[in-house]
Parts: structure tokens; C-alpha cells; sequence
DNA sequence: CTGAAAGCGCTTACAG
DNA sequence: CTGAAAGCGCTTACAG
């Protein structure tokens, strides 16, 4: 069943066909109805690879989950990004194409290559560290990208992140605001760069209020799980010297300190506050609930799918955009809150 | 940047080069190697469409999020089979294809007609409950489907899910070697298959073991979300009459029925023990860490790619496959366990 | 071992 | 308003 049969079932040229399809304007209504109503009874649908080969188009968005957090769908902040994305992206006529990563670390293959294999009309980047630079020769190419936690500089690029700025700021103004003065931070390691940029704005907040910065209360764990929040919170305990409030810079990291605390007898938020980043699911079902930073994730995903639109379909200048970050106030950071009101579906 | 041009600048025809990409053996080392050569200089990448026009084979799987739970990647079961699939399908040679739910409910487009748009080689359909129809015309046609969690029948279909007459049974098991006499059940109002499997088994395990099955004791929440395993966890509180083990049939259930018992100033594990189902991240962050059981998620979704790739390259027999359930001890059922042990990156 | 040519199912100037 | 024909970039019998 393809376009030749049913123009010759409606006693019409293919190209009269193509052109129904397409929605021009210059057939007569009564052609146009006559033929709807044969491709309507013989299920007919168009080929899309043919369609693409003649266009050069496949209405595709590719997905590359690129860096070491290809951890792919389970990391929860990505996978909330993604499905925004794909609503919004679906809403405006594409579809999406995940690249299995797998095949082409064998093959010494590239996203670009793959990009054009597939002749895909975009790609969304969604990173963590460790980009590998496959990714940079992508963002070279004439291939439009859109970047989410990942600075992209090519001319057909553009990138969305939360202002991480402002997301240290809140949470350092937050916990001055209710009393406290002696602020930790729990970084990484090897930090990202989303994790560096809300190390340095915590610093700068502090200075800004005129805290003292001391150092021994910025501590690193080797990763961002909660194993790693729980060994540097231990770690910090037998030292002795903690500060009143912390802000973790992941939630998982924020779960693990929250249960080494709660072990050597020291009670969240009553002994010391804490605050982590990212509101995932977990944040809501922890003892105490975790008072967290929460990307605007809706946001996030959807300007990442209309600014991608744009870029496909025309020409684009923006290059940077910042989404505002929001304080989640639950119970670990002092302030309880009624379940009912941080509790959603999930 | 076509076959032809690599054709001509190595002065051989097109059929060669193509049998050069296509690995075929008839062809000279001599001639493989000054193609080859000139392919990797050029950079040259042959084109998904036109190979898909020609062969009929596009590489692709389509991935379906069908019914109810179609709220996609949020769903954290379901996150993690496909993730798991995505990979072992990767290192097959398939790339993932998304359909965007969205545009074709306005078109009333289905499934099998953009499967057949997009020519992809077969289908993975991961179903919740009140699945559209549209999904077993796609069943019902050639296109090799794995269903995970839904009933497939058609002939060139295949589907896998746990066991869930056995994950049932573990848990009144469990409960019963561990002194326990009085369970109930925490189900779902209008159940999607699985759960609807999880609460008949209950009833039947309880039966094996010549326990009573008490009607009062075997209660519907709304929903699968923790706020529905709240709302009837309380109503269950004043009502007076509890027993002294709960078996819920998501972990989130499970999430807001310990919440609702511990404002009511009752101490799980000690006045009531609580099992949970799916081991959904947030089980290990939990206060106290929930009990639940474990899908072979790694097992479902590798055996999902492998069952697929059979189908879509030869005859197969097999039609349902139940993967074996695994109980997950942590402490909201009695028996504590180490921290360390129960926390894993991610 | 290699090549000429038809075919896959569309789109798109162009002519009428 | 409609159609003939070239072209998109591959694959695949078939002939040599």
C-alpha cells in the first residue's frame, strides 16, 4: 500500500496524492475529499523514510544523554526534563529518537554521525561531568542542539540551566533569614559543572551576608550518592566541629547526611538543619521530609522544546538561558510543614 | 556525501560500496580497503532512510507507554526496565523510537499506523492499567511486539512480567515465619492487571497457610500514589481495627500508610509491620527503610531486548515468561538490617 | 570479483 | 487545478 496505488484508485496522479497529504491549498474540494476518503478506508499512511529521504527532514529530535551521568533515565531530575520534553516537543510534531550509546562505544562512532544517519532535525544534550567530546563536535555541526546543564557554543546552539547562582543564594538567605549563621556545604569531589557554580555561589552568598567562610565546613564526598553523603557526614561528626545548618548539594547526598545525623543521636532539623537540591520524588517521603531547591523542571523542559523548535525551523540568537530555581520548605531545614501540602502523586 | 560520490572517488560502483558497508565477503581486500579508506576520510555515513526504503528494515523498536501509567518515565518501575532494555537492545544493533503519545490523540492516529510510518522492526509496549485498543490492533498485526506487564496474544507477540502469584506468596511467607497471623492487604480501587494478580495471590497465600481471610482487612485505596495509601490508612485507624502486618501493593501506598501510622503514634515495625512492592528508589530513604519487594527489573528488561530480537529475526514459540520475584528485607517489616547494606548509589 | 539498472515511496519544480 | 518525470540514497538480483 503506498501513494502510487492510491492514486490510482482515485484515478489522480501521486503527485495529487502528495499534495493532499500535505495540506496545499490548490486541489479541488472534490478531488481532495475523494481521495481523503480512499486513503481514510485502506488505512493507507505515508512512508516515513521515504519522506525523509526526498526532504531531507524526519520531524526526529534526537536524545543524547551524554557524560557520566548516562546513567540515562534513572537519574530522576533527567527523567522529569525528558518527559516534559517529550510532551512538548510531541505537541509540536516530533517524535524522539534515543540513541543507544552502547552500540557505538564499540564502533568508535559519534553523535554526529549518528545524528546524520539518522537525519535527525535536532538534538537535545542533557549532561553531567565528564562530557565526552563527541558532544562538542555535534554542537560544531550545522545540526541545532539544545543543552540542558551543559554550556553549548555552536552557532546553531543553544543551552537552558537553573540559575545555580541563585539557588545557593536562596538557600543561604533562607537559613539567615531563620537564625542560623553557621552554614556548611557538602560538594563533590569532581564536580560538574552545575555543582561547582552552586559551590562558588555559596561562598559568594556568604560573603554577601558577611559570614565567615571557613572552610573546614565546605566538605567534599567522592560522588553524589547518599552512600557519599552519609561517609563525609560521619566523617564530619567524629571531627567534631559541625555547623548549624547544611546545604548538600544533592538531595541523595542531603538523604545520607540526614541518616549518619540521625544515628549519632543528632536530631534534623532540631540539632542541625539541612537543606538539599533538586527536589526528587524521595525528598517527600524521607523522616523529615527534605527542604530542598526545586528546578523548574516544567519550565526547564518545555522552553527546551520551543527553543529547539525555533532553532529547527528558524533563525535563533539566544544562546543562554537561566531558569529562576525555587525553595521547597518541608521539615528537615526547621519549618514543618502539613504533609498533605508536600505530598503529590507519583 | 553519498554512496555515489564515495563510488566514483574510488572509482568502483555503487553495488561495491555498498556490499563493502554491508560486510559482504565477495569483494577484493584490495578494493575493501581503498573504499574503506576513503569512507573514513571523507566521513562519510549511509542514510537511515534511503537503507529503510531500500531493506524495509529500519533498525528501530518502537517504545510504548501504554494506558493509565502512561505518565512515561515518571514512573520509576517502569524507568528502570526500559533503561535496562535500552542497552541490552543497543548492544543488538536497535535504536529506541518514542512515540509522542500527545500528537496522536488529537489525529486519533494509533500505534500500529505510526509503527508502520516509521517501519520499525517491533515494538515494546509497557502497559498500567485501562489500555487503549489501539494497542492490540498493533498487537494483533505482524509487527513483533514484547508486552511488559500487559497480556499479549498476538501471533508474532510476546510478553514478560514477574511473577506475581509468587510476590504475594513471599510476603505472607514472610510474614508468617516471622510470627505474624493478622495481615491485610492494601489494593486499589480499579486494579490494572498486576495488581489485581498481587491481590488474588494474597487471598490464596493466606488460604494456604489456613489463615482467615478477613474482608475488613483487605482495603482499596484510591490510587497508587502515596497520598491514597494515606487517605486509607487513616480511615483504617479510626475505623479501630487493625491487623498486625500490611502487604501494599506499591510502594508508595506503602510510603503514605506508614506515615498516616506513625502520626497516629504507632511504631512500625513494632504495632505494624509494613511490606511494600516494586523497590522503587525512595525504599532506602525512608524512615524506616520499607520492606518491599523486588522485580527482576534487570532480568525483565534484558529478557524483554533478547525475546524481541528473536521475534523480529525468527519464528518464535514462546508467548508468556514470569521472571522470579525477589523479597527485599530492610526494616519496616521487623527484621533491621545495616545501612550500608541497604543503600546503593543512584 | 565487479557493475548496470531497476526499485523502494515519497516530493517538487515545471509544464499545461 | 492536475500530471509527467527527475531525484532523494540506498539495495539487490542479475549478468558478465
Amino acid at each position: 500500500m503506498n501513494i502510487k496505488t492510491i492514486a490510482s484508485m482515485a484515478g489522480v496522479s501521486v503527485a495529487t496524492v502528495s499534495k493532499i497529504i500535505n495540506n496545499y491549498t490548490d486541489i479541488s474540494e472534490e478531488t481532495r475529499q475523494r481521495v481523503l476518503k480512499i486513503m481514510e478506508e485502506t488505512g493507507y499512511r505515508p512512508s516515513s523514510s521515504a519522506k525523509t529521504l526526498a526532504t531531507k527532514k524526519s520531524n526526529l529530535v534526537g536524545v543524547i544523554f551524554a557524560g557520566k551521568l548516562n546513567v540515562d533515565f534513572s537519574h530522576p531530575f533527567f527523567v522529569d526534563i525528558i518527559n516534559v520534553f517529550k510532551k512538548q516537543i510531541g505537541l509540536l510534531g516530533y517524535d524522539l529518537l534515543f540513541f543507544s550509546n552502547e552500540k557505538f562505544l564499540d564502533n568508535g562512532e559519534d553523535y554526529l554521525a549518528r545524528s546524520k544517519y539518522f537525519s535527525v532535525d535536532g538534538c537535545i544534550i542533557i549532561a553531567g561531568d565528564e562530557v565526552e567530546k563527541s558532544v562538542f563536535d555535534l554542537d560544531a555541526s550545522p545540526i541545532p542542539c539544545i543543552g540542558v546543564d551543559i554550556e553549548l557554543t555552536g552557532a546553531s546552539s543553544c543551552y537552558i540551566m537553573s540559575d545555580n547562582q541563585k539557588i545557593s543564594m536562596k538557600v543561604v538567605e533562607h537559613f539567615y533569614m531563620n537564625g542560623y549563621r553557621d552554614m556548611g556545604f557538602i560538594g563533590i569531589e569532581r564536580p560538574s559543572l552545575v555543582i561547582k557554580e552552586r559551590e562558588e555561589a555559596f561562598i559568594t552568598s556568604l560573603k554577601r551576608f558577611s559570614l565567615d567562610v571557613r572552610p573546614e565546613w565546605i566538605l567534599y564526598a567522592k560522588d553524589y550518592a547518599a552512600e557519599d553523603g552519609y561517609q563525609i557526614a560521619k566523617a564530619w561528626i567524629q571531627q567534631g566541629d559541625l555547623p548549624k545548618a547544611i546545604f548538600a548539594a544533592t538531595d541523595l547526598l542531603a538523604f545520607g547526611a540526614i541518616r549518619a545525623f540521625k544515628e549519632s543521636g543528632l536530631r534534623v532539623p532540631e540539632d542541625i538543619a539541612v537543606v538539599g537540591c533538586d527536589d526528587i520524588e524521595a525528598c517527600r517521603y524521607t523522616d523529615p521530609p527534605l527542604t530542598t531547591v526545586k528546578q523548574d523542571k516544567q519550565k526547564i523542559g518545555r522552553l527546551a522544546a520551543m527553543v529547539l523548535f525555533d532553532l529547527m525551523n528558524k533563525q535563533m540568537e539566544t544562546k543562554c538561558i537561566k531558569v529562576e530555581p525555587e525553595l521547597v520548605i518541608r521539615s528537615s531545614c526547621g519549618a514543618r510543614q502539613n504533609w498533605n501540602h508536600t505530598m503529590v502523586k507519583g
